[in-house]
DNA sequence: TCAGTTAACAACATCGATTGTGCAAAATAA
DNA sequence: TTATTTTGCACAATCGATGTTGTTAACTGA
């Protein structure tokens, strides 16, 4: 019954039942009807397989149909909020289909996400998701000369379908809301300082949501400084530097803070754990990105919640379509008050 | 040059150079010196397969040598600080090895666990990594039917090794702080009320951690309530109607409060987001598990946080000693004092 | 000079599953 | 009864890489 060292292929069940190894394949694999099998010879293979705890070898299905079954899909990083809640969508969307997801962490990499993509090709997989990616369009060649379809996320591509939040939007609301806050528990003068602290300056989504920062800034406040925005980097740690930069410069905490990504949040917040607890009675922070515990500080957090769900479920439809033309589908996020808890995910 | 439509195969760099598809795959192998190929022969293959952006097919390698350099991992869950580091960890160890990392997430269900692992297992993965499953056991049984080297990590099994955190210890001195944190903060008396939430009775940690809590809890202040203990579920939504009834219990927030694990936090969170900011003047928390967030609410909230890079080396290493003797190896997690944020990762 | 090495590679079987083709036997038609 | 179709399955090639076993030709030693 129980096999103790190897698996049982398709050769053991033919020798169990007597039937041929085409025949057990085909009853294995559900094409027996259209191969004229007999009902009966089927349940009885299929009963021996279930007994013998056979399951196929998918290294050889693969090989043989020159498709794994498997979906890749590349994230900067596994430890942020926004990232894992996009592999979990990614999973849900993958299990769906009856597909194994594959997920790899790049580190914001290049030559990390060339190396993954070169080995995740190697195995095979049939489409990959690339989140995030420094270079996407470097990403496509690789897929376009082995044909695999590909559907960049949260960065767009220009040689592949993409679907990102509209950061511009996104930051509009955010920054407005920033402001009323600053407005309601700042300094008190229409002058209070804003600041912009996160993200990559040359890196797509940074420079939608510095283009509205300074929009929203404008049209409110006359301006902002560009002393006042800090991108340079998805590091948390150099996040802590460009805080500490801040404070020198305002002489304390501002009265609000535009933080891209939780990324640049837990930088932030690494200079702000030095600080008394006083200094943070004016201060109000806005930040891209969502995350339960961030937005449930002692000063107004509030949060942009990009809509993960909605993203995966669209990059999955254009990649059963196809995913051909290298078109930019930009879906809206959604503004989180302080202190609140949305439903789980 | 560029192969626009299928991938390059060792037999179109035989036919391009002229050799045999045999010396052509000692050559990109890397075994042609015992193999006695001319170094002249081998560079120029090599040259042609680098022009040619070869890589191999790693399926039908696996296929042929009946492992894959596929290492698999499951977890619980991906969005949780916790998890998500223990991929990175896992990610950073399989990487300096070679081998390539999968990682899935089982959402605490046996079922998917059973299902993921089989389908690992039909892709040929050379070893799994269990993290936290329901039942390590039946996946052992699963594993060791194909003979494939299994070590848990975070909850014990039975048939396999495993690498989890000395709970014990750590909510010792989890309990033992927060009790301090509570008679500086709290209400001032030596009965201010301190409650637990979270986890699942059954489960081996949780069971540890209760103990050392109930067991500070004696030690202190001579003993705890049992239906101070909520401990139904890792699902948030559980412990916010843990959180809820705990509050009707006490007519409002306790002094003291133990939240095992940051899951369990986000639910209690999410019913504390209700409750206006007053409330929160006496109030210490103590949860197992850190949350860089987390730690910088407007109350304490001290936070155990487990030594994941040494459980990952740890694993790597049992695992390549042959894993063999279900033993259990514990591993000291640290304490993090409120608004502290120790070093990335 | 001729057996005996050795270098340098080619041929071929193999891993496990899929799939086009072939071929009896059974069923149906004429 | 004979011709024709359909049923039910077996055979064998194939996917791409690996490793064992040949097989030459050059080379060595006595």
């Amino acid at each position: 019954m129980e096999n103790i060292s190897k698996k049982t292929t398709i050769y053991d069940i033919s020798k169990l039942t007597g039937a041929s190894p085409s025949t057990v394949s085909a009853a294995l694999s559900g094409t027996w009807r259209s191969r004229r099998i007999k009902e009966a010879t089927a349940l009885k293979i299929q009963q021996v397989a279930r007994e013998n705890g056979y399951t196929p070898n998918l290294q050889a299905r693969g090989l043989r149909k020159a498709r794994s079954g498997l979906v890749g899909m590349i994230v900067p990083a596994h430890t942020n909020r926004y990232f894992s809640t996009l592999s979990n969508a990614f999973e849900a969307e993958a299990r769906a289909r009856g597909l194994c997801p594959v997920i790899v962490s790049t580190l914001r990499d290049p030559e990390e996400e060339r190396r993954t993509v070169e080995t995740l090709i190697s195995y095979a997989i049939d489409s990959l998701f690339v989140v995030g990616a420094t270079n996407p369009d470097a990403i496509s060649d690789l897929c376009a000369s082995v044909n695999i379809k590909q559907v960049n996320l949260d960065l767009p591509g220009t040689k592949a379908p993409s679907v990102i939040t509209d950061d511009y939007w996104g930051a509009r609301i955010l920054t407005q809301e920033l402001l009323r806050s600053v407005k309601k528990h700042g300094g008190g003068g229409e002058d209070d300082p804003v600041y912009f602290i996160g993200g990559f300056q040359s890196d797509y989504a940074t420079d939608q949501r510095i283009k509205a920062f300074k929009d929203v800034m404008k049209e409110e406040r006359g301006g902002v400084p560009d002393n006042h925005i800090f991108a340079n980097s998805y590091d948390p740690n150099a996040s802590t530097l460009d805080a500490e930069t801040m404070c020198k410069l305002e002489g304390g905490l501002p009265s609000g803070l535009f933080v891209n990504s939780t990324f640049a949040f837990e930088g932030v917040l690494r200079y702000f754990s030095k600080l008394p607890r006083e200094d943070f009675s004016k201060i109000s922070v806005g930040c891209y990105d969502y995350d339960p515990f961030a937005s449930f500080m002692h000063f107004p957090v509030i949060m942009v919640r990009q809509n993960v769900q909605e993203m995966m479920k669209e990059a999955f439809i254009i990649m059963e379509n196809g995913a051909l033309e290298p078109k930019v589908t930009e879906i809206k996020p959604t503004l989180i008050q302080p202190r609140t808890m949305p439903e789980a995910r």
